[in-house]
DNA sequence: TTCCAGTTTAGAATTATTATAAACTAGAAA
DNA sequence: TTTCTAGTTTATAATAATTCTAAACTGGAA
């Protein structure tokens, strides 16, 4: 599923949001980033696949500050479920999601395929960051 | 906000849904649905509301049970968050939520006041259990 | 090359939840 | 009413996810 060595690149966007580009956060870049579709992921299933069969490590911790920056910084999506566990999404594009209550799966929904044609306004001084739709489906 | 006693009902209901109307079930029932306003909450408040300042106290694994027993007999349901804990509501009819980033609090939106005009076909072989909207606000 | 703020790390601490197993109780049946 | 038992409650232990801590390490400016 890896693509290229988009390696300068994530220097780049890691210097741009003031984060050192660090051998382990670019090892992360590289897992999440090179690759044509979205990931979904867990900081435990990240976790596994990241420290898989490498030489060096990335211990737990910087695993969790890591997707904690990359959250802030924008280049990860956190997504609502009913889990006491955090699920990330590499697709940071506006866009929803179905959650399998079966196989405790989710799948990405183009944010094309809901339309809305009418959404509240806001309390007053508080602006809408943005809008997810979680469509559960059982079998 | 107590409105009346509605033991009797409680009692019909819990024994419709195969639980036995104990003291700390019912309880728990006056506490929930005893009010004009919906409520949202967390095991943790609705523990310390519980125990407050009643004489006798309800233990903490007894709140853990009911609100599970409660939410798959369809009393109350989990809401949908990033947050590491679990968010019930006693509105179990189909409406969607405000999430505020800053003060962390959900509040309600009416399930009129949000219109989808296109909503995607699920996977083959399963269906649409659910449909909600979380829609974070912030300053 | 030096230096230091930012980063990583292992492990401890914390928090939310689930499991356990003994004591209790609602309510059917005697 | 009393007896009996499956269902329930309870304190506590166990587990799971995450955050904290503080010592060691390192990227990169000077």
């Amino acid at each position: 599923m890896i693509i290229s060595d988009n390696l300068k690149i994530y220097v780049q966007k890691l210097r741009s949001s003031n984060l050192r580009p660090t051998k382990q956060r670019l090892k992360i870049c590289q897992f999440l980033f090179d690759r044509e579709k979205t990931f979904h992921f867990t900081v435990e299933t990240l976790n596994k696949k990241i420290n898989k069969n490498g030489a060096s490590k990335v211990s737990l911790a910087t695993i969790y500050n890591t997707v904690e920056a990359f959250t802030s910084a924008g280049y990860l999506k956190e997504i609502l479920t009913s889990k006491n566990k955090s699920y990330y999404d590499t697709n940071i594009k506006s866009h929803h999601h179905f959650y399998d209550e079966g196989s405790k799966e989710l799948t990405d929904i183009h944010y094309s395929q809901i339309q809305l044609s009418k959404v509240p306004i806001p309390p007053k001084g508080k602006k809408i960051k943005n809008l997810e739709v979680v469509i559960r489906i059982q079998k």
